[in-house]
DNA sequence: ATGTTAGTCTAACAATCATTAGACTGTTAT
DNA sequence: ATAACAGTCTAATGATTGTTAGACTAACAT
């Protein structure tokens, strides 16, 4: 009887060990900051607004629980999630949280007082549009995540470089602006300065982790 | 551009409490149990093999993270899942840590070496057969969970109740036990003991929440 | 060789969490 | 009324974490 116990404990345990890794929001910002695409440490460390020592303390957490593998590239240490399977559990907890928890549901809606955001449409008929050139689905990450992982048919066009290559864009056509998901905000500020602009903006809420399109290498 | 860092730490923040619900094996325990079916405050703590004060602690974490939910019916209190996306969540934390930590699955590997062992199959193909009678799908659970969920066509003998209730099995058929999921014990201990009586008998290492099913009220 | 960069490791402190004990609150039974 | 039951709340403890500082290492640049 106290043998099936320990089992028992055994198990429950391992998989406490996800939740652990889980259970600070720093390091759900760094899991979902992979899931765009590797990153060395201190990129990791300056989008988290972090000291480097502790997201090297935070990724070592992360690598305990094998959510996460590195590579030693010259003098710097790469960080990838191990596979796909994290950017989904990423985005499976974030929307039981959003189910559960009004205060975050809350905290969004104040989000989305900005003019502008989409409703969350169907993802085949947002491809086809933008397959025929009658909207421009724009990614607005730095290049290297655009280039790890990006929606059907997106053009990449940082957000630091676009007000400078505004020219490139149509003023004829719907821009849908996306970047690392519904808790980024690089997207809106992308809207809000092409509405400045007389653009037809609107953002998309949603990044690669949301269409389950796994980072390459 | 502070601005934006108090927002997003403050999503971030919340998702973490959803993560802070799993990061410790009791509270998981509870919730596996729960996916069951409701259960007072005791019930729990004898199945889980801790306190009631310590099951009444952990409880009250879930129900601040809005993963569980009460009801008071005379001196108990009734304790059930929010809905079923909290299950949903209790699979997919479970499945990304049985792909993640070789420890997990070596002890499921150890745990698998008793006999009856039954390979995940396809689930339709198994409804059909107990559906026509070919085989008996076997609910072990105590009856209350029975009566809360369970697989199609299956029938409820509770564990305890097995080796008395031996004679209504009928010695031609094979038989399917399956209990709370892979982490529990009853149906690999009722294929034993089945075994021994001389019946064709193996486990599904399953349960409802794995099958989608949500407990009733 | 020396310094710089990028990061890890260890130790330390503070903050949080798990666990238990003891007092307390309703509810039912007598 | 009183006792028993089922559970919560508070406070206290020890154990784990989060965070930072300081020493260290490996790779590259000069």
């Amino acid at each position: 009887m106290n043998e099936s116990r320990r089992i028992k404990d055994l198990l429950y345990e391992q998989v406490a060990r996800i939740g652990k890794a889980a259970c600070s929001p720093k390091r759900l910002e760094l899991i979902e900051l992979l899931c765009q695409g590797e990153k060395t440490v201190d990129m990791l460390a300056r989008e988290t607004s972090i000291s480097m020592k502790l997201a090297s303390a935070h990724l070592r957490e992360l690598r305990a629980a094998r959510l996460v593998e590195t590579e030693k590239q010259g003098k710097n240490v790469i960080y990838r999630i191990a596979n796909r399977g994290v950017a989904d559990f990423w985005v499976a907890i974030r929307s039981l949280a959003e189910d559960r928890l009004v205060e975050l549901r809350l905290a969004l809606e104040q989000m989305a007082i900005h003019p502008g955001e989409m409703a969350p449409q169907d993802r085949n008929s947002l491809v086809k549009l933008a397959k025929k050139g009658e909207v421009i689905v724009l990614d607005v990450r730095p290049a290297n995540e655009f280039e790890a992982a990006h929606l059907p048919f997106a053009r990449s066009m940082p957000l630091e470089e676009l007000k400078s290559r505004l020219a490139e864009l149509p003023a004829d056509k719907t821009i849908v602006a996306y970047c690392r998901g519904p808790y980024c905000l690089m997207a809106r500020d992308a809207v809000d300065l092409l509405r400045k602009q007389g653009y037809d903006a609107v953002r998309l809420p949603e990044g690669v982790a949301e269409w389950g399109i796994a980072p390459v290498r």
